[in-house]
DNA sequence: GTTTGCGGTGGAGTGCACTCCAACTTCTAG
DNA sequence: CTAGAAGTTGGAGTGCACTCCACCGCAAAC
């Protein structure tokens, strides 16, 4: 059955990839709007078909998303990517200052953490000598 | 000039809190409007005099916010704490959860931090090459 | 072939957490 | 006493990141 047809065998529509992400379909389609994910291969018809290599890249936006990369940091990101090989340097360096800004949010979020159990503790002593 | 006055001596304008904690002047506003800073003392012309009581819950109350607590949860642990002695259980397993959540969300970011690592890898032996 | 449903688009609407504004009062410095 | 800075309130406005909607075309199942 393999032929050389124009898409690569396996690829996904929205609502597959919607599961596979987490994200809603509306959110895949706002993201390729916002040129946060590369214009989607459609089928004859129109329809987007996910290939694997969208879903890496989407895979990969998700995580500078979770680490708090706004949109539009993500959209220079995209579009550096877009800008092909001499655009590495940039991408690495804002790689490099999200991954910096991480390790400082996870020392505050250590921080307050140990406040916290601070706290907690207060309370239990409270409770214990009810 | 110490004397018997209403207020404790040490009382900040809302200018000072502001500086001290970050918080804009309107932010400090809102909070208090919203329930979630309790009534701040008021000077003989109606203007907040913040005690250092009030300082402290602010500093809790923004620990709380800056580890990803919603502004309606804070409202429900304010309340809870306006409800007296008989509401610490209820808070502690409020406390609980949340540091429960903030573990796992610590434990999220170390995982994307580890795969930023990897594409940083990545970006770097491409440079490296050319 | 028609019903059911998935997918497309453009654009409007939502929820959250602020942030700003207008109109007014009060405090402080000169 | 007066100018200007700082404070008050209620309410409107903002930015972000979605989320929903109406309406249309195409597809798949029966």
């Amino acid at each position: 059955m393999a032929s050389a047809m124009p898409l690569p065998a396996a690829t996904l529509t929205i609502t597959e990839v919607a599961e596979r992400t987490g994200l809603s379909r509306d959110t895949l389609r706002y993201y390729e709007k916002a040129g946060l994910i590369d214009a989607v291969g459609r089928s004859a018809s129109g329809r987007r078909r996910y290939a694997a290599a969208d879903l890496d890249w989407i895979d990969f936006a998700l995580r500078l998303r979770d680490t708090g990369m706004s949109i539009a940091d993500m959209q220079r990101f995209a579009e550096l990517r877009r800008g092909g090989d001499s655009t590495t340097a940039e991408r690495l360096a804002m790689l490099r200052e999200h991954r910096a800004a991480l390790t400082r949010r996870i020392r505050d979020l250590e921080a307050n953490g140990r406040a916290l159990d601070d706290k907690i503790d207060h309370y239990e002593g409270l409770l214990e000598d009810s």
